[in-house]
DNA sequence: TCATTAATGTTATAACATAACATGTTGGCA
DNA sequence: TGCCAACATGTTATGTTATAACATTAATGA
């Protein structure tokens, strides 16, 4: 993890803004963010990384929840859906969205040194990716954009 | 498997033409295309969609190869390594590069409707993720780029 | 020849994910 | 109030993807 990062914000005023955005967002579109889903959130804002579903169980288990796969899973596609959670493919793990307010195409930057993941932002309407996808006619509805690495800090260390 | 992609072009000279490429890049590399190797990336290339690794696995295993797990990986391993396949991260599956003979960032657009693969390709120093890299001192080594949608044809026949 | 490295074989297990069905909870409506 | 329907959770079992670890064999080249 990278510490110079997490202490150079204030990462529990980040965290609660957005768990107050996420129950905002359930209350107006009439869904449920149930103690479950919050105890997966909650734990994912804390962390401030990507989280594998095995690990989410067991806080999920530490914290008196059932702790059977599907708990886990249940949760975090619930939060994928709305979108204040992504999945980082290349890792199989799951992030966090400091920014759900706004349709966005996530783009992540793994750190390959330190593990440390940054997630950037694209205008879906000026990227390349409509460009070439426009060419052959196919109609984009998900994209995946993720770039491993090595970050500034990893780099000036090395 | 879209059928009309598949008899819109000559799929056998294609099919040798890279398999050509992979013996010439290893010789000149001084690496080894090997038996179970070449099975691999043939398989690939005849089959000219994505598959998965048990499925590769299936496929030794009838052409007369050990078949476990690490047999399969480590092929795939070593063709993706050389550039002459591609992983689909959000498919968990592998996928014949039909133009390996240049450094190329790849990016799917993977049907969601007649799971037909299609690999673009962006020129790496004009896009737009070594920009956004660069705001921040990130120096990417690989991208995973994957769009999942609808292709054309598909669209057409809705 | 003999040491070194690369490749393959093999067993076992880790890590990731879902199917299927049972049970509980909530909120509307007769 | 009683009932239903929809949603959420609990639970068991299993499916799917991937690697660790170590043994064996093959090629390379002093
Ligand atoms: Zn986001
Ligand atoms: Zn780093
Ligand atoms: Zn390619
Ligand atoms: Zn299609």
């Amino acid at each position: 993890m990278n510490l110079i990062k997490k202490s150079l914000h204030d990462h529990n005023s980040c965290r609660q803004k957005v768990m107050e955005a996420a129950k905002l967002y359930c209350e107006e579109k009439n869904l449920k963010l149930t103690p479950v889903r919050e105890a997966v959130l909650n734990m994912l804002l804390n962390e401030h990384q990507a989280l594998g579903a095995y690990e989410i169980l067991e806080g999920l288990r530490i914290s008196g929840f059932s702790a059977q796969p599907p708990v886990a899973y249940r949760a975090l596609n619930f939060l994928k859906d709305i979108g204040f959670v992504h999945k980082i493919e290349q890792l199989n793990s799951y992030i966090a969205c400091y920014h759900p307010d706004t349709t966005h195409s996530p783009v992540f930057l793994i750190c390959q040194s330190c593990n440390d993941i940054t997630e950037k932002s694209i205008d879906r309407h000026e990227d390349e990716f409509n460009l070439l996808a426009n060419e052959t006619g196919f109609e984009i509805t998900n994209l995946v954009l993720e770039a491993k690495g090595t970050c500034q800090a990893c780099l000036a260390s090395a």
